[in-house]
DNA sequence: TGGGCATGCGCAA
DNA sequence: TGCGCCTGCCCAT
């Protein structure tokens, strides 16, 4: 389930496994009616945006997907297994299958189209153009809670609830603290943490903000429960202190709020 | 076997 | 602000 380290590490290898390659689209549960448009196309370049993920055909189409919260990608070695019935769309390329499922969006779209969406989109911290000062720009527009201000999609592209909860912990910042009072070093100092826990889930696939010191072992040897500080835990990694559960904005924020103070701003 | 939950988001009120 | 939608998976029964 996908925050956006989620969408880069699936961009990232279905170009390896198709760029280049003409490949069979079809959308086995049918809901999917454009896959005919770039079906024997030459997929040329796979790309994600925040939570969104681009295939570029060399007819100028483009596959717009976004998962929701539901969404997943299975893969496959040719030969590819019969598709589930709730498989959206089919891509077969020379060696490699994926089928998609759950998705809120697959749908056709055109360069115009891509970049309308893209264009609703704050900066994606895993993106090398991407610029940290036009978020804190929006963040200083907020006047609500910096916890619901970093879910906001066109504030900051591809952070979700889990990145949400832990960076709130990690600079000690609670999460009802008014998003316009969060200062230009702490923005700067969270983007930083950002970029590097974005960068280690692209590449392992798992959203770890604890460290091997902390933790005494390896990230990669970390079990589930070793791998963050807040969310869905009982009590506080740092201190011991009960963690308060709350509904924000219709998602569980979690929060140590003797490590993270209500009236501390950044 | 079936209920509940999930790393989202858009829309109606 | 609350609801509906997309589906798989885990856990209790």
């Amino acid at each position: 389930m996908p925050e956006g380290h989620t969408l880069h590490r699936l961009a990232r290898n279905h170009h390896g496994y198709f760029a280049g390659q003409v490949v069979a689209v079809s959308s086995p549960q049918v809901k999917f009616a454009g896959a005919a448009d770039v079906d024997g196309a030459v997929l040329t370049k796979a790309e994600a945006y925040g939570k969104h993920l681009f295939h570029h055909y060399d007819n100028g189409l483009r596959v717009h997907v976004h998962l929701g919260l539901f969404g997943k990608f299975f893969t496959h070695d040719l030969p590819a297994p019969q598709p589930r019935e709730t498989s959206r769309m089919r891509v077969i390329g020379v060696s490699k299958a994926i089928d998609l499922v759950g998705a809120t969006a697959c749908e056709i779209v055109t360069p115009e189209g891509h970049q309308a969406i893209v264009d609703r989109l704050g900066p994606d911290p895993l993106r090398k153009d991407a610029d940290p000062e036009l978020a804190f720009a929006a963040l200083q527009r907020r006047s609500v809670g910096i916890g619901r201000a970093l879910m906001d999609q066109k504030v900051l592209a591809g952070v979700g609830n889990v990145y949400r909860c832990e960076l709130l912990f990690e600079h000690g910042v609670h999460p009802d603290v008014p998003a316009k009072s969060i200062s230009h070093e702490t923005w700067m100092q969270m983007w930083g943490t950002l970029v590097d826990w974005l960068r280690y889930g692209v590449k392992s696939g798992r959203i770890v903000t604890t460290t091997p010191e902390e933790i005494g072992r390896s990230r990669a040897k970390m079990d589930k429960d070793d791998r963050v500080h807040v969310y869905k835990r009982d009590h506080c990694r740092r201190c011991g202190t009960e963690i308060r559960r709350w509904d924000l904005a219709g998602r569980w924020s979690y929060a140590c709020e003797s490590c993270q103070r209500p009236t501390q701003a950044g």
